[in-house]
DNA sequence: AACTAATTGACAGTGACTCTCAGAACGGTA
DNA sequence: TACCGTTCTGAGAGTCACTGTCAATTAGTT
């Protein structure tokens, strides 16, 4: 699932790499799940994984990256530039998203889940996750600019990847509480809607 | 400018305690131009300050926080609340932030431009504002919900609040080196064109 | 089997941040 | 002025994320 498209065989180290790199994550969100993200210590990480700290540094620079890793945004994007040119910017993205979503499988939307969680409940995740939403504007808008055969640094570009981005953070926010007073929507059912408003123009 | 309002007289331990903040934050800027953020430890700050570094900690949580604190998004909101009911929320919240612009001095808008540059180029730094920025989207959700008379909680509020937040991060956005490709507008003029580009429904 | 390159663990060090405690400065009161 | 409760401050010890080095082990190759 990582790099096997182009190898045609992973190969006994590579194997054992990955192994070792699920067993830390896995181990890590459980932790976190069972004491919380800060009171967990990345030493308990590398016990609970049978590795060294200095291991567990090797393979997640940082001990925010154990959480974050999206993976789905890179779909989502590949999905768009697939979309019919007919489309406007806006449709396609939104189609581009259901599509990611659909390739995911109930594991893999569960594990999502829980990072999703994670990732807005602890102040330091959610802060470098809203680092990635902003750098995810920067590659939404190439991806448009391709597509309409204009330039990257059009400003215009810029401005709209920037309103899907902010569309999308604010649909699957689920902080002060507001995410309960809602009916109980699914994050994809949130951004669609959110990208449908966009797309009409974002009455009131 | 901090807790002026209310209290007839500051009294002079405040005064000791607001002299001691400004002059943290003064060498801790000065020390992060002269040296960069990362190489600049808070020990060498409660030095140049002439404080101890528990100090520091009283005064400051943590060393991002010498760097960010906003009251940008403060006189936007104010200002917000006050414009005619006729403009539509997008056109609302252009005046309302050339208005909170054309608040602050000289001396104010050379000392916003020096932290955002420091704030757009440090990682962490940037990360913060980023999760800043999810916040400001619920500040604007509850004053567009005053304002237009609808739930604070309302889905359709909340995504227009974060077209507008998302936009203006595009704007704001110097990374990557696009800014240097763009005409060297300021920072308000291109928000200004991102919001009006936002009212005229991101027309590519 | 021998050789090369990658992976690992032990270790030491830096720096942000927390906590505790004793002393000093402040603001009001007798 | 002298006193007292509150607040502010400095010192020191301790935790933990993260970095760098070095030697030992292991996988892949010839």
């Amino acid at each position: 699932m990582r790099e096997a498209p182009v190898a045609p065989r992973p190969g006994l180290r590579e194997r054992k790499k990955a192994r070792t790199r699920a067993a830390i994550r896995e181990h890590a969100l459980r932790l976190f799940r069972e004491q919380g993200y800060a009171a967990t210590t990345v030493d308990q990480i590398a016990e609970a994984a049978d590795v060294s700290p200095s291991t567990f540094f090797r393979y997640f620079p940082t001990k925010e990256d154990v959480v974050l890793q999206d993976e789905l945004d890179v779909l989502a994007i590949g999905a768009f530039e697939e979309q019919p040119i007919d489309l406007s910017p806006v449709a396609a993205f939104r189609a581009a998203a259901r599509q990611a979503f659909a390739a995911l499988d109930e594991e893999d939307l569960t594990k999502l889940r829980e990072t999703a969680e994670l990732t807005l409940t602890v102040p330091e995740l959610r802060a470098r996750a809203m680092d990635e939403y902003a750098r995810t504007i920067a590659v939404i808008a190439e991806a448009t600019a391709r597509r309409s055969g204009r330039d990257p640094n059009d400003f215009a570009v810029r401005i709209l990847a920037g309103a899907i981005v902010g569309v999308i953070m604010a649909a699957t926010m689920p902080w002060n509480k507001w995410a309960e007073a809602q009916p109980h929507t699914d994050m994809l059912d949130r951004i669609d809607a959110a990208l449908a408003q966009l797309e009409a123009g974002l009455p009131l």
